[in-house]
DNA sequence: TTCAACTTTCAAACATTTCTGAAACCTGCA
DNA sequence: TGCAGGTTTCAGAAATGTTTGAAAGTTGAA
């Protein structure tokens, strides 16, 4: 395989795993195409390598700034604006884990808590309700727990953790 | 807030919970309800709680059985099948672990891989790609390693283990 | 067999998400 | 101040994903 082909199929392939992730395909493909790139790119840089508009291009590029995995650079002299990705693989893993843990543990946690008091009538069906939504809270917490910790952690250890897992 | 309204407000919420997660809005819904039901339920049961055609239900509820996530249940003497969904928190995390790894992280493990044998030239570029791809190829693995050994412990050995992070 | 009770399938309708491109907007400098 | 070189916005178009419902398929009992 030529690199180019390597390229092409590692940026199309990133973004099909994107979308299973709930992530936008488009935004999958950039973060793959500056992962890769040793220089920081400009916005039309990123719009011919994927083929996209200016418009998605933007968008998607602050949506990755937001996310904190990319990074405006600023080249001395020039107007335009270049960006580059984080290339420190741990760091990136770690914002992806900060990222979805307030996206997606944090709001859920807040629903649990809301469904919890209810009024009134004991049916089997309503204990069932307050035994599992109980449980589920417990366990989202310790997962969200355990994210909080694992993002604050640094590569070497978090390598010695998997190393005492039974 | 009644016990109706609660579990109405937990279905809708763990339903746009899941379109976040790639997971389709009304398997998340029905997953909610049977985790809630102390009884297993007909496709008629989940088809008048959430308001959806027999056709959708059929399909999400085998996504559910084809997650591991629900069983169908059959009573004696009945023709119609029920469905009940795993109650014991800890085994529909690991199940929900086992499918997103099986999904989600081998496939990328494969096309890192493919991605890697590039011949020729050996620009910045290319040098960059292989260090890249080669690094992001290690934190998949580990991270495969990881869920698949969670996926085997059992709850108090989980809990032990968060215990001692740092 | 045949029938009734049920489940499954799938093309078309519908809903949601994403993308485009042109216009509006910003900003530093001649 | 006007303008060139750039960025941002957003309404409508396109793509993608989901749902419906009716028809086809299955199954066990009489």
């Amino acid at each position: 395989m030529k690199f180019e082909e390597a390229k092409a199929l590692l940026i199309r392939s990133w973004g099909t795993l994107g979308s299973s992730w709930g992530i936008n395909k488009t935004m999958a493909q950039i973060h793959a195409l500056l992962l890769v790139s040793p220089e920081p790119l400009s916005t039309e840089d990123v719009m011919e390598e994927i083929n996209i508009s200016r418009g998605n291009a933007n968008m998607n590029l602050r949506a990755l700034i937001d996310w904190g995995l990319v990074r405006k650079h600023i080249k001395p002299g020039e107007r335009k604006e270049y960006f580059y990705s984080e290339k420190d693989v741990w760091e990136v893993a770690k914002q992806v884990a900060r990222e979805r843990r307030k996206r997606e543990l944090q709001p859920v946690v807040k629903i649990l808590e809301e469904v919890q008091n209810i009024e009134g009538e004991k049916t089997a069906a309503s204990k069932e309700f307050m035994r599992m939504t109980k449980e589920l809270k417990k366990y989202v917490e310790k997962s969200d727990a355990m994210l909080d910790k694992m993002t604050r952690i640094d590569q070497s250890l978090f390598f010695k953790l998997l190393l005492k897992l039974p």
